[in-house]
DNA sequence: GGCGCCCCCGAAAATTTCCTTCACTTTGTT
DNA sequence: AACAAAGTGAAGGAAATTTTCGGGGGCGCC
């Protein structure tokens, strides 16, 4: 198995609270009672010690420390520090901000600012969490591919689809694949220069882990964009670029803010890719750009 | 040892290189040098422990202590834990140097920034712009609606589709359609209660105008989401959401921040619909999630 | 100019805090 | 129902912080 977290993990200064929800499906219990106390008051347990922090949250010092590894600190010394520096961000910054959850009776104008807000979050949140060695390494990556496939299955499937239209436009081979057969039957056809690419949230989609674990094994560079980097799809990705998971309630899905956050890391994929390959893309994406513009009508103006 | 400040001394925030210098007279030489290295690089420092900060300055552990006391904290880990937040304060304060138009040679690291600052600014825009009296109109419009289709090519398909999945999900006869042949030839079967949506980001986009103008002429409602409300499309449209154009650049394709305003919109079209059909919304909505559960593998934890 | 007092300073001990190991409990499995 | 695996906390060990204490060095006084 690969290296989950890529090796220099950064400590997230500012994006703590997001790092807690990404990772709060993988932690225990008890280790989740500990990260909710600190995303909850940053400032009151920067205040604690592991004794105290521990006796809070009832458990014991042990796992206190269990859970700064796991939000990728070296140990509670580490986490307490960055805990100071949040809740001196958050007194000086822009107010906490506690979006109430949208409800049944909400004003529609209340609708679409809490949305737009939250999707706002979602975008910083995934910016912040974003391993730029990583991503790096999967532009590096793309940049060369002789092909690359992509996929993806229900909502992921569209973001799959969008960054399939973006790479075609700058002149790589790309196909996105929903169709769980079709892809493990394109993706045998994968080797040593080309790149598959699994979008899932969950990180434990069987259908687009399966084709990806084909791709793996042939060969290929593999990518996983999802929002459990500690899920099973991780196992055959080379590089894993995670997304932000923002909370979640009945009137809005988990679909809608991962998408979000999934959209962001493709374009990211996209301007890089692109930057990279500026010579071709260049004069691809004007082409493409004159394409399409017979098929408007003489706009107005 | 004694009580150096009298009452409660409320440790210094931010305004601790002032502190500094406030009270350097009163240092000694060794004290001088610790507290000059505190407020010249209070996040390298933050870094250090008691015996480090002691070494980089030359002088001993017991001085730095010393020197801690004297600018108000209980200890050197309490002035560690001030330095952190300052360092923070300081790392966002600078932040919003990112505004520029990304360049070719821009690291990954500005990528990543940039393009999440511009879609939090196409997000913000588009709240702002958009006319929730419209919007009402279409929510109510759908919420009563027999059936649903919704007309995109190119990326605005993508968002055609986004939207589609969505209405299913609460019990929504809704249908995406990116052939524009397929898409007049089901339009004709539209009549009174039914609801046609067009997706064009230009306004003038012919293959689905022509959709929306067949819908029209055989009284559906129709609702047109563009970003140029004074294009084409609006002619047959009798509810016209606005998205917000961003400025593009070579690098940066315009289909990209439509693409985050169309989703925007059509995300508050999807949960003011879901609130008004509550009923029926909320258990269709928890049903294609348990159907979706087993699709998982049995993830980590 | 020498002497002695007082304050500054750092080495090392004492203490607190943090981390690791290990054994016990719980949970899920066959 | 027994086993295996993971979660959890208690206790011991390591590292940090704080305190203590004695050795210089400056400054005034004689």
């Amino acid at each position: 198995m690969k290296e989950i977290f890529g090796g220099a993990a950064p400590p997230a200064p500012a994006a703590l609270a997001a790092k807690v929800r990404t990772l709060a499906p993988s932690m225990t219990r008890s280790m989740q009672r500990v990260a909710e106390a600190v995303a909850g008051d940053p400032a009151g347990c920067a205040a604690l010690t592991v004794t105290g922090l521990a006796e809070l949250t009832g458990t014991s010092e042990a796992t206190v420390v269990r859970t700064a590894r796991l939000l990728g600190y070296p140990g509670y010394r580490d986490l307490r520090l960055a805990l100071a520096g949040l809740a001196a961000q958050q007194q000086s910054g822009r107010a906490p901000a506690v979006t109430a959850d949208i409800a049944v009776d909400d004003p529609i104008a209340d609708v679409v600012a809490k949305l737009a807000y939250d999707e706002q979050q979602t975008l910083a949140d995934t910016a912040a969490a974003l391993d730029t060695i990583q991503l790096g390494a999967a532009v590096t990556a793309l940049a060369g591919a002789r092909r690359v496939d992509v996929y993806g299955v229900g909502a992921s499937g569209l973001v799959a689809q969008d960054l399939t239209q973006k790479l075609l436009r700058i002149g790589l081979i790309a196909h996105a694949h929903s169709d769980p057969h079709l892809a493990v039957t394109n993706a045998v056809q994968l080797a040593a220069k080309d790149v598959a690419i699994a979008i899932t949230h969950s990180g434990s989609t069987g259908d687009v882990i399966e084709p990806l674990r084909v791709a793996f094994e042939h060969g290929a560079t593999t990518i996983a964009i999802t929002g459990r980097p500690d899920g099973p799809v991780s196992q055959y990705a080379d590089h894993v670029l995670t997304t932000s998971t923002a909370r979640e309630s009945e009137l809005r899905p988990a679909a809608m803010s991962s998408r979000t956050s999934q959209l962001l890391v493709v374009d990211c994929l996209f301007v890089g890719v692109a930057q990279r390959t500026y010579e071709t893309a260049a004069p691809a994406l004007s082409a493409s750009y004159e394409a399409l513009a017979h098929r408007h009508r003489s706009g107005p103006r």
